[in-house]
DNA sequence: TTCGCTATTGACATTTATGTTAGTAACCTT
DNA sequence: AAGGTTACTAACATAAATGTCAATAGCGAA
């Protein structure tokens, strides 16, 4: 029937769609991110989503494999930075919090977690633990380290979700998980260093 | 029309029907918490709830009222335990992941904030709030205390959303960030008195 | 007992998200 | 240029959630 667009490659089309899903994500939150909106994103149909990943909940688990990589990416970069004395701690922390506030993380992660759908969340579970891996000084795999990275990102994820509500509320700058965060992973590296060298 | 049920008082229903949105809350996630499925778990019709609470956001907003209330008198009855000596830091912190996790808390907080209802958590910020005023040896208000009870609470909501997936998945017992949060607190509250003393 | 109030319900309307299907046309290969 | 593959769309179908409304009947008050 009447004009057809021009065809893109599956690729491009699956791109294209995946980054207006995030950032519908992002500024609407996550039920909003459903077929129609995101195809009126990108100026298809919801038909045209059906047709690239089959159905709705296989777009949801292709953006959380998206989003996974692009803030596994970002927070890869900021520990190679810290480990060669570019970068501090702080980055770290910043960049981790941000991966959960600003860049969607926090909502399309809780939203699979309450949904059922945690399946969905083998791509970024499998990158916090490449992560765990990268982080700190040498290649050791203490029960400390594992303990200091959960306490780093649930305290992100909760940061994400409420921290502006809550920080507000009690009078406290809006950073200041962050800076609990910061104090804490720099303790905890420290911890390792002279666990290493005893 | 044809055979109406035994009449409730408004209240009876009333907090029949948020009980029944609370398990429901809790066994199935947010999204199974509906007018249908509410009403069905009492015996009513959902036109029956429309009735008591006006709407669908009406029945959220006193669900997110009902378990605040809940959940706070849990936690302050534990603080006064501390304070008495009966009691432990550790239940102050088991106390406040429960409330998060199996009383509910982080699903319905996490959703309001997703779904843009944040008004619905006023009750819950004003008893976070009474609860800080309670917290510790005396009545001093100082920033570090709100420090610490955002760090508390943060990871009490990660911990109820992500921690099992996560724990398990970097090999942690389960009341890893329980044990990690314990440490925190006991170290705050030292730091309070100390800083009360001088 | 009678009367008024209202808790309760069934039937209907609306909206929205997801999914199906057949047909069209753009692009690549030959 | 011809033909096949398939990206794409419109139209339809379906299911679920919310909301409206008139009618019924339980229960307390007079």
């Amino acid at each position: 029937m009447s004009i057809a667009k021009r065809r893109l490659s599956p690729e491009a089309s699956r791109n294209m769609a995946l980054a207006a899903a995030r950032n519908l994500l992002i500024e609407t939150g996550p039920q909003s991110v459903t077929l129609k909106a995101v195809a009126a994103r990108i100026g298809r149909t919801h038909a045209n989503l059906l047709h690239h990943f089959g159905s709705a909940s296989g777009l949801q688990k292709a953006l959380a494999a998206y989003l996974s990589a692009e803030v596994c990416g970002m927070i890869a970069q900021a520990i190679v930075k810290s480990r060669t004395g570019e970068g501090t701690v702080r980055d770290i922390v910043d960049l981790t919090f941000d991966a959960f506030d600003k860049q969607g993380g926090a909502a399309l992660w809780s939203w699979m977690m309450l949904t059922g759908n945690e399946d969905a969340l083998d791509p970024i579970v499998d990158a916090i633990h490449a992560l765990i891996d990268d982080i700190g000084e040498d290649g050791h795999e203490d029960q400390e380290k594992h303990d200091d990275t959960l306490a780093l990102v649930l305290m992100a994820l909760g940061d994400a979700l409420i921290g502006e509500r809550l920080s507000g509320s009690l009078g406290l700058p809006r950073d200041s998980a962050r800076d609990m965060a910061e104090r804490q992973l720099e303790d905890a590296l420290e911890r390792w260093k002279c666990g290493h060298e005893a």
